[in-house]
DNA sequence: GCCTGTAATTTCACCGTCGTGACTTCGCGA
DNA sequence: TCGCGAAGTCACGACGGTGAAATTACAGGC
């Protein structure tokens, strides 16, 4: 699981697929900043990590999925150190303003039985696919990619 | 199952749980409009059935777990008669703009294993126990409740 | 039957959020 | 050194409400 790679905020909206605009709005309001090198002034260059792409993704399927920016940005603020590791068969859970990393699809259904009001549940194993997909297609010239470690 | 009873512009807000200027907008932005008596200028009274208090505490529950006001109206676009019926071991399942009611936990289940993107999830016996439970506490004077007919 | 008080609806201006377009700046690599 | 591409700025627009004042239907009293 190499990818010390970066990635610019161009690439990177696209990558994602999302509008540049949209990613300096989110990195200007603290959503999400580039992990690799953050802007100082007109000029200089922000450089998102393959880390950052996932992130972002995630944010982006839930703004899909008609979540309000606003319980995105909390769910990552209770979450963020969740999503570092291997995510392949893991869910995301958010309960309003709650949210776990589940492990297990029994742990989800545990869940599921005794939660209430209403669960919001993506599965970030898609998420890490399409990142991927997307970097192959559209960043011609380095095939460095995670190369599934694990399935 | 009888509750022919109908509620005012101002109960229904305190049993849903919602402030009645947003029970305002909501009616004249069409979102949801009282079935038994629409208003028809300032003086008149809107008039919600038991049906529209379950509509709107299941639309607040979206709500509460972070869901934008568009994707509300599009589920309800799409879904209105579904929620007619009983509700009780019922869940409702969204999923982007298309959205489903199953009856059954394997139901549920089986969505959630083969879902792509992010699902939204709400047991919908919990929103009409809320709703009852919110009727006896603040509806003085009539206990013409629709009695558990199924659990 | 008429008048009046009250409670509900309307209206209108205003606020915060989430962007967006377009133009200005300016650092950095060639 | 110079141009390009990326960041910054600013004004603007839609959405989702909200507070407060203005309207007005309707019920109760006389």
């Amino acid at each position: 699981m190499s990818t010390s790679e970066t990635y610019s905020g161009k690439r990177t909206a696209e990558i994602v697929g999302i509008t540049y605009r949209q990613l300096d709005y989110w990195a200007r309001t603290d959503l999400i900043r580039p992990s690799a090198a953050d802007a100082s002034g007109s000029g200089t260059r922000r450089r998102y990590t393959y880390q950052d792409l996932l992130e972002l993704k995630v944010i982006k399927s839930l703004l899909d999925s008609g979540l309000k920016l606003e319980s995105v940005r909390d769910v990552f603020a209770y979450l963020r150190e969740q999503l570092n590791e291997d995510i392949a068969s893991a869910n995301l859970v958010i309960n309003g303003s709650k949210s776990v990393v589940t492990r297990s699809g029994d742990e989800l259904i545990d869940i599921l039985q005794n939660g209430q009001g209403v669960l919001n549940v993506l599965a970030l194993g898609g998420v890490k696919e399409e990142v991927d997909a997307a970097i192959v297609e559209l960043h011609p010239g380095v095939s460095d990619l995670p190369t599934a470690a694990e399935a």
